[in-house]
DNA sequence: TTGTTTTTATGATCTGAGTCATAAGTAGGT
DNA sequence: ACCTACTTATGACTCAGATCATAAAAACAA
């Protein structure tokens, strides 16, 4: 379910957005002046380093409220927003958007809970990756897949790339890979013509 | 200045509890019946590792509040919160607190800054981790530290031990005592009997 | 003051993930 | 069907930071 529903928000002056697979929603840096909200398809946000590499902060799919943090604080946004496939996107102009938690109580209390969770998310990932080995790394990140998953297929595929699992967890893409391969021979996860399986 | 006023706080069933240096006021895995406030001294949040080693997820002083995510999702808590020196607490009921939101929007709204705030940090300390050398990684957590001291002396004593900013950038000690020695000797901080000035 | 614990310091050694190179397999577009 | 991109795969090599050991310095307590 998501935080805004399509009626309320459109109250709230909301409009949509459709974007085409790898557009650029906005960049590190730039100011923030709406709330935004998946309508369907899949948002990436990712901060680079100075040489290039990137680190996915989080991926937001149907239903997703994200990139609140700089409209709360006024700082600019610390990471990019990128679609991974064709994207349509709710938004709503900043102001509107507090009026509408000013009115929605309710509302309010459930964007908590996600800035909660994602907290948690962010703690999840911070521990393990100064705690643990690769194997462990991916482990958890795994579970946590799962977990979120709304399709509670068993095994559950894995819709992300070894490389996007490496940018989540802090690894390479040739880390991710060969522990991977080692955890199917263990029994740890499944493969079907390289499709993870978990 | 804090997220909750004094006689606010008393107002929905706040008290007040003192505790001595290094007592423990929750373990990881544990229920979450208060939401908390610091009134005075520090606490620290760490995660540890199966082997023992600890992470700090966050350090909370005076004004602060710290543990709220567990109230808004109902997990138990993600993490251990401990003094560092003697401190007193402000608590409030879970359920006083979430009247207290419903009827003061401005509080409310604060809250989200500092959840984003935390968010924030968290997304710093991430990109840190796994992009960059120890040197970047301290640089940019001293830098953190400075921007949310309250008094800006100029050069800023660091109020941390070394094993404490290690388990704050997922590095050991004897980097981060090798590392600071390295930065000394580059002029990037300043050493006075051990104490680190930047 | 003395004894105890914590913190800082430093050298030696080890190791596992990063890096680099190269290639095969797969997917997507026209 | 073909071309191009990306993704997966694998081996060889390197090296930065972890680990281990030990000790001096500082902080704290009795």
């Amino acid at each position: 379910m998501s935080l805004i529903k399509r009626n309320i928000a459109l109250q709230y002056g909301a409009s949509v957005l459709s974007l085409k697979k790898d557009e650029i929603l906005f960049h590190e840096g730039d100011q923030a002046n709406f709330f935004y909200q998946v309508e369907e398809g899949t948002i990436k946000m990712v901060t680079y380093s100075l040489d290039g590499k990137e680190f996915i902060q989080g991926l937001f799919y149907q239903g997703d409220s994200f990139g609140e943090p700089p409209l709360f604080c006024d700082f600019p946004y610390p990471g990019s927003a990128t679609t991974l496939i064709d994207t349509k996107i709710l938004r709503i102009p900043k102001d509107r958007f507090f009026e509408l938690l000013k009115d929605h109580f309710e509302i309010h209390l459930h964007l908590d809970r996600i800035l909660c969770e994602r907290l948690k998310y962010k703690n999840m990932i911070l521990s393990e990756i100064s705690f643990y080995d690769p194997e462990h790394r991916i482990l958890s990140l795994l579970s946590y897949l799962k977990s979120k998953a709304s399709a509670q297929e068993q095994p559950f595929q894995v819709p992300l790339t070894r490389q996007q699992l490496a940018d989540m967890s802090g690894m390479r893409v040739e880390t991710v890979i060969r522990t991977i391969k080692r955890m199917e021979e263990t029994g740890k996860l499944q493969l079907q013509d390289h499709k993870i399986f978990f």
